[in-house]
DNA sequence: ATCATACTTGACTATCTTGATCATGTTTGT
DNA sequence: ACAAACATGATCAAGATAGTCAAGTATGAT
């Protein structure tokens, strides 16, 4: 699974607004870029298209920034993914042989391996987990 | 899961062998090439990875070509795919935030999910699929 | 010996994706 | 009017992937 800086920061900016949905004011670029060590103008991009997915709302001028348009108990880490939209390889030709086509039905066994698990983590759990002391105890 | 040509055709390469490993000569490049659509001077790259791995042997000259030096019952998907070496991404920056931390552990959980399906595919068990009828018969 | 076949090796190229930046414009609060 | 902050589109550099090429070496057949 090679997950994209991309995603990941996709994800970062998602959870930063979930934990300051119920601020007053919207959340600048500047602040999470400068918690989680995001290049700014790339941040701006991702946000772009967070937005067009529907999942925040950005509030322009003076004072403006983004806000959190979901529950984040009905956001996965396979949507995220998704919506960002690593640009997915071209399918290959199809299967020429009966080998070349048990092979492709390997690989695609593991690609639904993990999006089973990213589909299962909403967002909530990962604040949840955060909220609750490191979460590393259950793996360690 | 994105599986790069060079690992597939790795793999329909050593399927290939496997199939043919009771033959008295061995089995040219061009005879693979030929029956599983790969780029020629492409495969042979392949090959010599394969052979560097002490999977394959070669031999030279005329009426040479290559021949398994494996059990396919001992070899899995994930054998193959590491060897090939797919250059993994470098490693993020230490997890700054806990956030970025939880966040990563779900990539290596999602990644981990994949490469046990990967593991527990012998190519030994592709090759009796592929004697005992159409595999697709237990997915559809 | 010579020739054709087939592997060996190393360098090389084109294209695509990813990560990131920049310039310019627009909106809004004070 | 001015500054803060988002909007948009173009652009760029590095790296990986897929694939090619050329020159060399080993071996069997004639």
């Amino acid at each position: 699974m090679v997950i994209s800086a991309r995603v990941h920061y996709a994800c970062l900016a998602m959870l930063e607004l979930s934990l300051r949905s119920d601020d007053v004011s919207p959340v600048a670029i500047r602040e999470i870029t400068d918690r989680h060590n995001i290049p700014g103008p790339f941040l701006v991009q991702i946000l772009r298209t967070l937005r067009t997915a529907g999942w925040v709302q950005s509030v322009r001028g003076s004072h403006g920034g983004y806000r959190l348009s979901v529950d984040p108990s009905q956001l996965t880490l396979l949507d995220i993914i998704e919506a960002i939209g690593c640009q997915e390889t071209a399918a290959r030709a199809t299967p020429s042989t009966q080998l070349d086509e048990l092979l492709s039905e390997q690989w695609e066994e593991a690609a639904a391996a993990s999006r089973r698990v990213l589909a299962e983590t909403r967002l909530s759990d990962l604040l949840e987990r955060c909220r609750h002391g490191d979460a590393s105890m259950f793996y360690i």
